[in-house]
DNA sequence: TTGGCTATTTAGTCGGACAAATAGCGATCT
DNA sequence: AGATCGCTATTTGTCCGACTAAATAGCCAA
């Protein structure tokens, strides 16, 4: 009934959670599921029958219906039969989900929503900080320390400097030993990337983030709960400041 | 391309969204979603490939496949031609889908997996109770009221006492605002809910839970963010008590 | 008017064929 | 011996067409 690898051989396997889209399902999820976030398709819109789709799309219906199941399974379509398959509230979309947010990043999110990302990374993160301080082991402590001096020679402009940033919240998240709020650091994560391109767009960096990441890291690692929430509250909190000039600009 | 609805009537179409289950794929799905999340399959290991599996489980591939992009879609399982389906790694489950989170529940969830999940609770509800208080509106200052006259006079052994427990808070939820924590929370809350339901099978209702309720309503009544976060805190706080003793036991 | 029956429409399921990708092996060359 | 290239076998991916089951709408009869 089960088949265990030989050597937990993980390794190259874990590069392309991208290659989703490769494969036809993946890619009329996307295009449906883009439709569907930028409100092309509005919650309650049917879409065509599966027959007429498919044909339009141009495959077959069952790739067509396997797009249409990853889109049920993060709550975007409901289907059945009679009725047709039908873009469901959004209050049960999961907003969350990587590829969800994905898709909205590809036909700019409202302000409103990237309001409301930074609302809950301002929320989760600086808890997570705090808890990050009491749980901490050396070895996180030490990727941290390593991703911040990458993030210091390489600065935010550079990809690689922005990965570095990434790999250090990703590690407090995941120095709090809480797996349900770890899965939040790719949401977050997405969320970051996008507004950090946003900030680009318009003007160099408007601040060194460095001094705040460095704090919360010293905060961390002595040990100091209140201490790492209020400094990461004070770098989240930066560069909200930073994201609501440029996107009122 | 796009076919309106003529009445926006989503009215008798929310009901049932477990009848997910209730189709073969999603049956499949939740099978294997279970042996997943349960242990039974542990990341790395390779499923058997299509064709063995659906006949073991005696259902058509497209069925199989169907329900493998369910999983795929929620982060659970990764497929790829010549390897195979494998589980992935823990980081990449999308532990906050509704679905994910009642499969973990069907197989009782290990002791830290909900202390992760009352944690993630802790620091959410209250901020969430602290935005409600600056951004409801009369409408769901009504629903609120409402919730909680009729969850004190249903109690939470009833139904109807708990889903007006879930109105009130899912209201609360609304009230930010905030679309992405309103799916956050939302999600946690319902899953964490079906432990009330654990608790009454031991022991009868531990506390009455009204008078916290309440506070936290006034609070939000009030406009009063702070007190509605620390009321919030005492409300979640004393759920977790609870909870912590009928585990223990 | 109402109640149930039936027709119709749609997703759901099936089975079987073929295509594409790729990991692993083996032959070949250096 | 070692590296490199190419082949092959295995597995998922895609397609097709038929049939099943569910759910609705509308008709017909009481």
């Amino acid at each position: 009934m089960r088949k265990k690898t030989d050597k937990a051989g993980d390794g190259d396997f874990a590069r392309d959670s991208l290659a989703t889209t490769s494969r036809i399902h993946g890619s009329i999820a996307r295009t449906l599921g883009v439709a569907i976030v930028s409100g092309q398709y509005q919650p309650g819109d049917i879409l065509n029958n599966e027959i007429d789709s498919s044909e339009q799309l141009q495959v077959s219906r069952s790739a067509y219906r396997e797009a249409i199941r990853i889109l049920a399974a993060k709550g975007l379509v409901e289907s059945r039969p009679k009725t047709g398959t039908r873009v469901t509230e959004r209050s049960r979309w999961s907003l969350l989900d990587p590829e969800v947010l994905a898709w909205f990043f590809e036909s700019e999110p409202s302000e409103e929503f990237l309001k409301g990302l930074y609302e809950l990374r301002m929320i989760v993160e600086p808890a997570a900080a705090a808890l990050a301080a009491e749980r901490r082991d050396d070895g996180q402590l030490e990727r941290m320390r390593k991703a911040l001096i990458q993030m210091e020679s390489q600065t935010l402009a550079t990809e690689a400097g922005q990965a570095a940033d990434r790999d250090f919240h990703d590690t407090v998240l995941e120095a709090t030993g809480n797996a349900p709020l770890f899965t939040l650091s790719s949401s977050i994560g997405a969320a970051v990337r996008w507004t950090t391109i946003f900030k680009q767009r318009k003007r160099e960096l408007p601040r060194d983030p460095m001094p705040e990441h460095w704090k919360v890291f010293d905060a961390i690692a002595a040990g100091r709960p209140d201490q790492a929430r209020q400094a990461m509250e004070r770098l989240v909190g930066l560069a909200l400041e930073d994201t609501r000039a440029s996107i009122a600009d």
